[in-house]
DNA sequence: GCTGGAATTATTGTCGACAATACTTTGGTC
DNA sequence: GACCAAAGTATTGTCGACAATAATTCCAGC
């Protein structure tokens, strides 16, 4: 009953869906759960609940946890079921790591090969940045989507499409989804702010090797912000004895 | 009738697979047989005639396409169905751009990490290719497969686990798929051996440095070998008019 | 009271049928 | 003769039910 309401007050937000197929949609409904951390990480999956709440059959909810799974949001074992997938630290490591390279090498391609209208749009994106109420506070900054995120511009600028849809199609929303966790930390907007800054400049200036150096640098950067919080993490959990 | 042989005959070689599911076992026969070239690229792949010839039902045939999509070996439309993939040669050069970074960084971490036993048994594989009659009588390489391919074990020796999924588990079959069509070249299997003797090198050596140096270009004199291919195919197909 | 095992329950894997969409073919008109 | 439209065919998308496997619970024995 409630479950056919949030399939139907969810298709006016998006209308002309009608030929969207059904595991499409649960796809994304899915998928912004996970990223948002509404389901938690780790929680397990089942297919007959997630299929009752979302008021379809387990078909189309099977491809899309495929899907899901492909996009490494998910972890399924064969007859037992699947998980929201739990980064270790390591991992979460690995992947930055895998970001350096990849990012770095996208930013050098797109100083060569970014239209000056595309760099006076990345331009605009962030400034819109600077304006953002959350930044200014200083709480906050990353949490904007696609188009607006400073990142994914720069790998679509790339021009390598290949390299495009493997970052932002399969690796993007599992690194938005641990962004959301890091981007608190107290200075770190404002400098990853000037360091997204740095790399506009290098990029508009065309100077390929340095965009690709300040990318990495700045990823870089993000990757011991990580470590950071995780050694504060392990001096917390251990410090369960008073602390004077 | 027949269909059915076709998996029980395949069965004996895989024995202890009672407990496989058959979406996995159909996945791996599909995908033996789109990088071997048997299921022509750009051809299309009709759900019920696989189902048939597989003697299985839809269901899981849908699971094992849905996961050749995500290794890319496929490309679906939504309503439409899918087709194996058919790489333009801008796509190809963008795969090995990315190869190039992935595999560089990859070289690098083998050679700070990977144990001596490891370096050992990689200087093994080189052997073991280097007395292969298809490489003895130069009209081939690269045919080796996991354990025994120089690339697949470098990766692993990488130490990064994220990384070796991402290369080894998704755009392995693809790139092998494609490297079938191009080891065939003259000189080309005697560099590339000579290539990865150099690459052993600089990992016996501990010199990451040297080591992703080497293995950038090695794949970049790969690709560079791909777009010789590819001109040379387009003098020929425009000198439909004598050639003398 | 705890451990090991068997029966029960629940979940995943598979199937065949129906519905919806896309493609093909046929017929008609200009 | 060529192009457009409509009916028909085939393929993909979705569903509910059944089978096989894994997790849980309960009971017996030590």
């Amino acid at each position: 009953m409630s479950t056919i309401m949030l399939l139907e007050s969810d298709a006016p937000a998006t209308p002309q869906v009608d030929s969207e197929t059904l595991s499409e949609h649960v796809f994304r409904l899915i998928q912004a759960a996970i990223v948002k951390g509404e389901i938690a990480p780790g929680s397990k999956i089942s297919e007959p609940e997630l299929a009752r709440t979302y008021g379809i059959s387990r078909g189309p909810l099977r491809e899309a946890i495929h899907r899901l799974e492909g996009q490494k949001l998910l972890v399924r074992v064969p007859h037992v079921g699947a998980r929201v997938v739990s980064l270790t630290h390591a991992e979460l490591i690995e992947l930055y790591e895998i970001r350096e390279s990849l990012e770095g090498m996208a930013c050098r391609l797109a100083a060569e090969r970014m239209t000056q209208h595309e760099i006076d749009e990345l331009r605009r994106v962030l400034e819109l940045h600077e304006q953002d109420a959350a930044f200014k506070a200083g709480v906050g900054y990353y949490q904007q989507e696609g188009d607006f995120d400073f990142h994914y511009r720069i790998i679509q600028g790339s021009g390598n499409r290949t390299l495009a849809k493997l970052l932002c199609d399969e690796l993007y929303q599992l690194v938005r989804m641990y962004r959301l966790q890091f981007s608190a930390t107290p200075n770190r907007p404002r400098q990853a702010f000037a360091e997204h800054h740095r790399i506009l400049d290098a990029i508009a200036e065309r100077d390929g090797e340095l965009a690709e150096l300040l990318m990495r640098r700045h990823i870089g950067a993000s990757k011991r912000n990580i470590e950071r919080h995780y050694k504060e993490a392990l001096a917390t959990s251990s410090k369960t004895r008073g602390d004077s």
